[in-house]
DNA sequence: TAGATTGTTAATCGATTAACAATC
DNA sequence: TAGATTGTTAATCGATTAACAATC
């Protein structure tokens, strides 16, 4: 478990076959081999095995991973054996999605606050959620001690909310706007832009 | 432009210069160097300039690269200097927000039809679009000559849909079901799932 | 011209794969 | 036991960086 020094690319990797191995507990499998989880998620069987040696010995030989046991284990190791709570800042149809959206509770996450600066949008509802305003937003992330933001702004605002967010003491941002963010060192940024994504796979079209 | 042997890794680079320098466009630059590109994307100057020269020589010495000029370059290696017909499977939230996003046309894409099998959900509109039935999808595709598609339906639903899509001929999925796909060598396939992204960024918490 | 910046080479660094002893 | 599969090592492969001549 050193926990230390492993490498990006490999702790990227393991949210995916993390939810491999989900979904193959959700069919009632118990167990899996590294051959058999490689070709759920299309990656060689001798890197799945590298991966998760990183971490600790959690196979056994001759009858592969217990589902569960290494399901736990990945959880734990991403920290994601708990539930984190997540702001989303823009409240367009994007952000109304994401907020609405049934999937993050059983993998970790939930949405707890709503944030725009539209004074047409603030304090509509969205299911559970009334839309809070911008302008009390540092306060209201620091106060609940929140970590955690998907960013659902225009391009043209999302450098500056960002700047607010670490203020307010956010430390990852999930960034849905198709710009690049300048964050301090201790801030992760992950992307999300579907046109940088279409545009990956046009060059091969 | 020795065009097929680039690093798939290369090629996933350039849509991030391409909105970068689209950005600088936008506020009246005319020309930026591979030190302020890289800044604005968080890459290297040198590997900025060892990307762009795979395809050719797009610089200056003493003066950069003129704005406009390395804009057009990176379309056209990507193939988005035409318009793509898109299609949305699944018009649940998230399909109806990817249906009336407006940042698509001015980068290469267009919405051009939503499906869904939900009978409750066949026949209405979205925006300008109205909700087709998945059981028409493939001759529609097909007929319409589309080779990209965005997948919103459910997780248990994303394998069997991908399989039609790819009977209707389509050649590049932009997948938001959280699972992974299997599909053929010729498929291309690029992955959007929130929940794998903010667990990417836990572990560092 | 002098200063700046490219394109490219060579060196370094890191990631992936193949292979197999260990062992369940 | 015999067969299967891990964890790990060494070899290979690929990507990044540093450095600088060329040149605008």
């Amino acid at each position: 478990m050193n926990a230390d020094k492993i490498p990006d690319i490999i702790v990227g990797r393991l949210p995916v076959y993390l939810r491999a191995l989900q979904g193959m507990a959700e069919k009632g499998m118990k167990t899996t081999s590294s051959q058999e989880l490689g070709e759920n998620v299309g990656i060689s069987a001798a890197q799945i095995r590298k991966d998760i040696s990183q971490f600790g010995e959690f196979g056994k030989q001759g009858t592969g991973y217990s589902i569960p046991y290494l399901t736990d284990k990945l959880r734990e190791i991403l920290k994601v054996n708990r539930m984190w709570d997540v702001v989303v800042v823009g409240a367009g149809e994007l952000g109304h999605a994401l907020s609405r959206y049934q999937g993050f509770t059983n993998r970790g996450f939930r949405v707890v606050m709503v944030f725009d600066n539209d004074p047409s949008k603030i304090g509509n509802k969205i299911g559970e959620f009334t839309v809070e305003d911008s302008a009390s937003m540092v306060d209201r992330i620091r106060n609940a001690n929140i970590k955690i933001a998907m960013l659902t702004v225009p391009a043209a605002a999302a450098q500056s909310t960002t700047d607010k967010l670490i203020q307010a003491g956010i430390k990852a941002v999930l960034n849905y706007a198709p710009v690049s963010l300048n964050v301090p060192a201790n801030v992760r940024v992950q992307y999300i832009d579907p046109v940088t994504h279409l545009q990956r796979m046009t060059y091969y079209l």
